[in-house]
DNA sequence: AAAAGATTCAACCGCCTGTAT
DNA sequence: TATACAGGCGGTTGAATCTTT
């Protein structure tokens, strides 16, 4: 892929130093948005999709570089397991960290590895070092299945400064089937602990504690309700809302 | 030092969704 | 309602780089 390609005019594989000084300008210019327009503009031969992905995944101020820290790698891991591969809304949810990265990070440093550490150590917690960072999760992987929604979904993109109950509300569905809120309870409770009140899994940062404890008792619809306009969703997880870049 | 194998990650591809006409 | 087009996404590829033998 580094050897350009030109067909149609169009050119292909990676970027030039100057072509990335065009785009950048490009974009200093005219702002973010109307890719068809850009290749034009900017006088880059490149189709509109080349120069988003460029400038979203590589050029972009707020794209933070070097290693992931091990809050991010958790935050990840936990992400991943309630929205499964949805990089997109993974990555609105970490600070200067793109789709791209994430589902770079996680096929070359966690699925496997996950997924090996599974198969090995069924019903245990445990720890996985990568170089200086330290996993701690339950491997039990729990597979969002009860609801199946386009990623594209319009219900599913959440505005940038959306409050938090306005994004659960965007997220959730109202009044969603038993075996939705099943799914939810095994995510925050670990097996066996839901009448306990203990934390679930993750390396803890004392969100999972107070899911376990809010979701003690909720079995209706209604409250179903309650639950997501009244609590903040993304406590649960341990995070909190962030500008998606 | 060189070859082979493994890993990383930028970039492409095809598909889906939303919107305009 | 049907069609075309743009934006956006996840899956995949493959060149570059790193590690091991």
């Amino acid at each position: 892929m580094g050897s350009s390609v030109e067909r149609y005019g169009v050119r292909k594989g990676a970027w030039t130093t100057e072509e990335d000084f065009l785009l950048r300008k490009c974009i200093e210019k005219y702002g973010e948005g109307k890719w068809h327009q850009v290749p034009v503009r900017a006088g880059l031969r490149r189709c509109r999709k080349s120069c988003r992905l460029r400038w979203l995944n590589y050029l972009h101020p707020d794209i933070k570089r070097g290693e992931f820290k091990s809050d991010e790698i958790d935050l990840i891991i936990r992400l991943h397991k309630l929205l499964g591969n949805k990089w997109s809304l993974i990555a609105g949810r970490i600070p200067g960290r793109t789709a791209n990265d994430i589902k770079n990070y996680w096929n070359s440093h966690l699925s496997e590895k996950l997924a090996a550490r599974s198969d090995m150590e069924k019903g245990k917690c445990i720890t996985m070092n990568n170089q200086d960072k330290s996993i701690t999760m339950k491997n039990k992987v729990i597979k969002p299945q009860p609801w199946t929604f386009s990623s594209n979904s319009k219900w599913l993109r959440c505005p940038v400064n959306a409050t938090p109950q306005e994004t659960v509300s965007n997220l959730i569905p109202k009044s969603p089937p038993e075996e939705s809120i099943l799914w939810w309870k095994s995510l925050l409770v670990e097996d066996g602990e839901e009448d306990k009140g203990t934390s679930c899994s993750g390396s803890g940062t004392g969100g999972e504690l107070d899911a376990a404890f809010v979701l003690q008792g909720f079995e209706g619809e209604g409250e179903w309700d309650n639950l997501l306009m009244n609590g903040n969703f993304w406590d649960l997880l341990g995070t909190e809302q962030k500008p998606i870049i």
